[in-house]
DNA sequence: TGTACATCAGTGAACGCGCGTTCACTGATGTAC
DNA sequence: TGTACATCAGTGAACGCGCGTTCACTGATGTAC
C-alpha cells in the first residue's frame, strides 16, 4: 500500500516507470475534470499513455481501480484530520478547523469525495480492504478525541458525538458539492458557512 | 406537472394509459433493485412494457427521466417535511421527527434519494425546473419554521440554522445509506440515532 | 349516424459508439551459472 | 564477463455487449362536418 502521495519516483523500474501511481493519477483528473461517470479503463488508460489492457497487470479490474482510488483519497483525508485534531488548540477552535478541513477537502477534490462515499464501490468484500481501513481510521480519530476531552462535553457518549458532528460535517461538505448555487462559493465564504455551523452545534439551538 | 403518487388512472386515455407514470415508477423500481448505475432508458422501457423508442414522446431524454424522477421524490419529501413541521409539537421533538422522517425516506427510497443530491443531474439549465422548485420548497419550510420559533434559539440567524440542522440530518442519512455496516440497521435502531444526534445539537456539545 | 381527416402515442429496425475483458504475443529487465 | 533463461509489464487485436438516439412507419383515438 503505497503513500498517495510522492509515490511518483523518478526511476523506471521496469518498462514505464510506476505505471500503478499514473493510472491513479489518470483516474483522479479524469474524473475532477469530466464528472464521476466519465471514469472509463479505456481513457484512464489513454491518459496514462498506455494500452488499455496494461491496466491488468496493476488492478484486477475497474472497480478496483475505483476502490483504490477512493482508499487513497480517504487516508489522506483521514491523515489531514488526525493532524488538526492533534494541534493542541481550544475544543470549539479545533472542532471549526475540522469542519474547514472537511469541506475544503470535498470541494478541492469533489470526484473522490462523490467516489469515497459510492456505496456502489463500498458494497461488496469481506476482506481486509484498503477502503474501509482508512474510514475506520477517520472514525477513530473522532472518537478518541471526544474520548480525551470528555470532561467538556454534556453527553458523554463519544460514538453518539462522533456520529453528530461526522454528520454535521459531512452533510455540509455534501450539500456545498451537490447543489448548484452553491458550488462556486468562494472559499472564504465556504469555511465561514462550516465555522458558523459548528457554532451552532457546539452552543446548542435550545436556550 | 402530475402528483408523484395516484396519478396511476385506471382508464387508458390513448394507448397504453399513462405511460409517462408508468415509466417513471418502473425506473424507480429498477434503481431500488439493481442500483442508480442501472437505469437505463431501454430496461425502464422493457419493465414498463414498451418499446424504448415510446419513452421518447414522455422525456426529451434520458437525464430529463432521471431529474424527473428526483424532482418526484423530492416533492415527497418536501410535503412530509412540511407536514411534520405543521404538526404544533414541541420544538426539540419536531426536530426529531423531522430528522427521523428524513432518514427514513433515505433509507425506504435510497437510489432516489442518491439521485436527488446528484449533482451530474442537477447541474445545467437556468430556466424553471421542477428539481429545483422542489429543493427550494423543502429548504423554506425549514427557514419558516426557524422563523416562526425564532424565541426559542440563541442564535438569530434562520438561513444558518436552517443550514446547520439540514446539514446534521443530510449528513446522518447519507452515512446510514452508504456505509455498508450500517445499511442492515433496523428502523428503530436508525430512529435512535437520527433521535440522539438531535439531541446532541439542540443541548450544544459545550458544557 | 357516418365519413374523412388530423393527431400523436407507440413500433421496430437501424445508426454508430465506447465499453470491459480476454488473449496470445513481445520485448526489456533481472538472475543463475 | 558472457550466456541462457525466467519473469512479467506492456501491446494490439478481437470478443460480445448494451447503450442512447433517430427515423419512417402504423394504427388507435378524437374531431369536424
Amino acid at each position: 500500500m503505497s503513500s498517495s502521495l510522492g509515490a511518483q519516483s523518478t526511476r523506471s523500474p521496469y518498462h514505464h516507470g510506476n505505471l500503478r501511481f499514473a493510472l491513479l493519477a489518470a483516474a483522479r483528473d479524469l474524473s475532477q475534470e469530466q464528472g464521476t461517470d466519465s471514469v472509463t479503463l479505456r481513457e484512464t488508460a489513454r491518459r496514462a499513455g498506455v494500452s488499455h489492457a496494461a491496466a491488468y497487470h496493476h488492478f484486477a479490474d475497474k472497480r478496483d481501480l475505483l476502490r483504490s482510488l477512493a482508499a487513497e483519497a480517504t487516508a489522506d483525508l483521514a491523515t489531514a484530520m488526525s493532524r488538526t485534531l492533534a494541534s493542541d488548540q481550544p475544543f470549539a477552535e479545533t472542532l471549526e478547523k475540522i469542519a474547514i478541513t472537511y469541506i475544503e477537502f470535498a470541494r478541492d477534490r469533489q470526484a473522490e469525495f462523490r467516489f469515497m462515499f459510492s456505496r456502489e464501490l463500498c458494497m461488496p468484500s469481506g476482506e481486509p480492504d484498503a477502503l474501509r481501513d482508512a474510514q475506520l481510521r477517520m472514525q477513530d480519530a473522532f472518537e478518541n478525541y471526544f474520548r480525551a476531552h470528555g470532561n467538556l462535553i454534556q453527553d458523554a457518549d463519544p460514538r453518539t458525538l462522533t456520529l453528530t458532528l461526522w454528520s454535521l460535517i459531512h452533510g455540509l461538505a455534501t450539500i456545498l458539492v451537490e447543489t448548484p448555487a452553491l458550488k462556486d462559493l468562494p472559499a472564504e465564504g465556504a469555511d465561514e458557512l462550516a465555522r458558523q455551523t459548528v457554532r451552532v452545534l457546539v452552543r446548542g439551538l435550545a436556550v
